[in-house]
DNA sequence: GACAATTATCGCATGTTTGCGATAGAGTGA
DNA sequence: TCACTCTATCGCAAACATGCGATAATTGTC
């Protein structure tokens, strides 16, 4: 029964943080949690389409199921774990790598 | 655990970093060549001790108690998800960069 | 030794992610 | 149109992380 709420994935969210970013210092405190979220769900949607590899695909690699993968990929999703990190990454022959880095998202005064 | 949607732990030290910007730039580069292959619960006991907390202290502003700290610093603990890390990283006044990297474990020479 | 501060570990309740199937929507091609 | 592929979303059970206090264990100082 849905109309339009469809296919509001990664790629529509990103051209709304883009937007918002440049904006206001404010604004994109505020975004910020969004904006992490959203790296990694476009970082995940990225490495395996360049993969070539369906959802369906990168989930029987990884060892779980389509719904699973599309979850991960939803930039809405905050919910990540390392582990799951881990094991997309290794399916896909990478790494993950964790940083600390200083301050969040600071523009030199 | 509740929703980082509408927890708002972070202000307070969102706050104090406004108040440092124009640093960050160049000590990112020393940050990620200092911490480029630490383990996640080394990287927190020296980000904590750096800052000289004890780990209530750091629970304190993280918004949970020291056992959990405790937990999270374990090196057998691997269960850490990137909601805590967040909260971790903003009451240390630092943010969290998830980066795939190629490769399953390079070695730098 | 005694004392205080710090850290490690235990147990349990609670909240969240995962696992999984089912199903709907979107896109393509015949 | 139909058939097929791919993706999004829902619902529920199980597994897991967190929240929290309590309590050892460790460390340092006197």
């Amino acid at each position: 029964m849905r109309s339009q709420k469809t296919q509001k994935r990664t790629s529509d969210a990103l051209a709304l943080v883009e937007a918002l970013t440049g904006k206001s210092q404010e604004m994109a405190d505020l975004v910020e949690q969004e904006q992490a979220n959203l790296d990694i769900a476009r970082k995940i949607c990225e490495l395996r389409t360049k993969a070539k590899l369906s959802q369906e695909e990168l989930a029987r690699k990884v060892g779980t199921t389509q719904s699973v993968i599309s979850r991960l990929e939803d930039a809405d999703y905050d919910g990540h774990s390392l582990q799951m990190l881990r094991r997309i990454a290794a399916a896909l022959e990478k790494r993950v790598e964790i940083r600390f880095l200083p301050g969040p998202k600071l523009q030199p005064a």
